[in-house]
DNA sequence: CTGTTAGCGCCTTCAG
DNA sequence: CTGAAGGCGCTAACAG
């Protein structure tokens, strides 16, 4: 049996509204009347029903996060953004509403679910694509939310990476270890972030004074495999690059794998670089020269903004712009580079 | 303005009830009517409210799993799990709801809120205690759930990894390699696991004809620190053991640094062990003999389990007990063993 | 085939 | 200081 407001009505001979307001610790309850009300609450071990609660006050202290079924789940992304965004849910007091979904109409079901149906107060997202009809929806529902990448085309809070800067700066460390011949596999076009990666490296080119040559770019699919495909077919041509850039870690290590199976060595004949910074970067052999996303901490901040907006504050920095890491390793010799 | 059954029912001038029932699809309303009740469903954009009708029906679709804040967070072992089980209630069309708390009263309480606050159908939860409140709490409140970890002391579903068997097997291995002087880092008595693992040890040793030796038994906090304190204790005995179990990766990193500390070598002067075989395990130097828990796949498991238990179906196994796999690397020497 | 009534559990006017 | 009334949005039982 359910014990709910009536129950402690009935047991005190009090109404169910004087109990409310007594629990609630309105100061229009006679004291000796709220701690018999709280007394037997604590007697009984009442629980408020939240799921009436939300539908009386429309809010539901619930953050809610839609997470991508998809291939390259693998790469722990996800993972650790969650972490970051529980984290500090938790530290403001919020829940997380997890829905995990095949990507495309069943995820943005998701978000309409969510939202439209008043489950969560608010809605972490991530891998914003350039024409992204999530944000889209969530921009149109007027519903808060703050995103991981940006998109040109609206304005809305985020936190992104600062790709661009982060490829002008590898660009220039692989210059500095005397690489000219330098490549880049690109993520997916409709990921938001390709285009500011692939304008940093076209900018890195053009600071060391080297023209873009369109055979040194290519576009992958995220995956080891894509990144040791558009390796092979790099290295195999009549002037291959010294130096391959990858948009992700994952696509990094395909690269070397690609290097190796050519049987040159990895950091010596072809330098290779990532993108993220995932754990197995470091240990990775050679390990891996890659640009750190701290993408747990950026969870922790898309919260500490989104409860903000939630609390109808406004932002006084709605766009947060964070320089990745250049964390340099072996991979990106050619000179023995230190762990 | 939010589309509710009312706007429909206005727009189309019918009663909320009929229109309710045109979109529930029973066959007691008029085609003609449901078309047209469709119509503007769809045109209008119509998403049912969930909070109410979730009060209505005292069903959640939601699945809900508390996790710990704690210090040794940071092995992955719940976002693994977590993986797992978002994975496979997605499968079976249920969402998550998610908390974050510090160990302890407030996880309890976490705990209260979903199940008598009616958030969730039903709760996965891990890391068992011996005299677990949380268990405790949810028989009595007679609400569904299944455990990861299993306690002596009363019935309810689990899977469980079968860390006697796993832990005979890798003092078998041990021995196999020489070893007689076998040490091991237990973790704290109050996890549920503990008891077993160590029966397992002892009946590893029994069956190997050497005598236990408390001096070669110590209690870890599963972390590295913990993990290197407790062997260099051991290591600094007048006859220090050969060989060295934790009771997680975390801790065997932290024996290994140990070793190391005392200009020994690991895997030749001493052989070391661990429980879990987490990422990082087979790229440690050397590479971490260990025994591997499936977590990913027990996590979708208890999923499975779960979601039977909410149909009102009875378990046929309600105790499912996994062996964990011995993953011979060449931390467990003497003799040089293939990674 | 459709509408009225009622209630899930809570909270907030508004009377008394 | 306390209670009655009303409604959040939805659905089920019961009339008509």
């Amino acid at each position: 049996m359910k014990i709910t407001l009536k129950t402690i009505a009935d047991e005190a001979g009090l109404s169910v509204t004087t109990v409310s307001r007594a629990l609630a610790g309105y100061d229009d309850v006679n004291e000796a009347t709220r701690q018999r009300v709280m007394e037997i609450a604590e007697r009984l071990g009442y629980q408020p029903n939240l799921t009436a609660r939300h539908l009386r006050s429309k809010q539901t202290s619930t953050i809610g996060m839609v997470i991508p079924r998809t291939a390259y789940f693998a790469d722990s992304f996800f993972m650790e953004l969650l972490a970051g965004v529980g984290r500090q849910a938790s530290a403001h007091g919020y829940d997380l509403l997890l829905s995990v979904q095949p990507p495309g109409d069943e995820e943005l079901a998701a978000y309409r679910r969510m939202v439209a149906g008043s489950r969560v107060d608010g809605i972490v997202l991530a891998r914003v694509l350039r024409h992204d009809p999530r944000i889209a929806y969530l921009q149109q529902a007027n519903h808060p939310f703050v995103s991981f990448g940006r998109s040109e085309t609206s304005d809305y809070p985020y936190i992104d990476v600062d790709g661009a800067r982060g490829m002008r700066r590898l660009v220039q460390h692989l210059a500095e270890n005397g690489h000219r011949r330098i490549a880049i596999i690109l993520s997916p076009w409709e990921l938001a972030f390709t285009t500011t990666r692939y304008e940093g490296y076209l900018e890195g080119l053009d600071a060391i004074g080297v023209q873009p040559d369109e055979a040194y770019v290519a576009e992958g699919d995220l995956t080891q495999q894509g990144g040791r495909d558009a390796a092979a077919r790099m290295l195999a041509l009549p002037e291959p690059p010294t130096a391959i850039i990858a948009c992700n870690d994952l696509m990094a290590f395909g690269v070397m794998e690609a290097v190796e199976q050519r049987g040159l060595r990895v950091g010596h004949a072809v330098a290779v670089a990532g993108f993220d910074d995932v754990p197995a970067a470091a240990h990775a052999i050679p390990p891996l020269t890659t640009l750190r996303q701290p993408i747990y901490a950026i969870g922790c901040q898309m919260v500490d903004m989104l409860v903000r907006l939630l609390r109808g504050e406004t932002l006084e920095h709605a766009h947060v712009l964070i320089e990745p890491e250049l964390m340099v390793r072996a991979s990106s010799g050619p000179q023995p580079a230190q762990a």
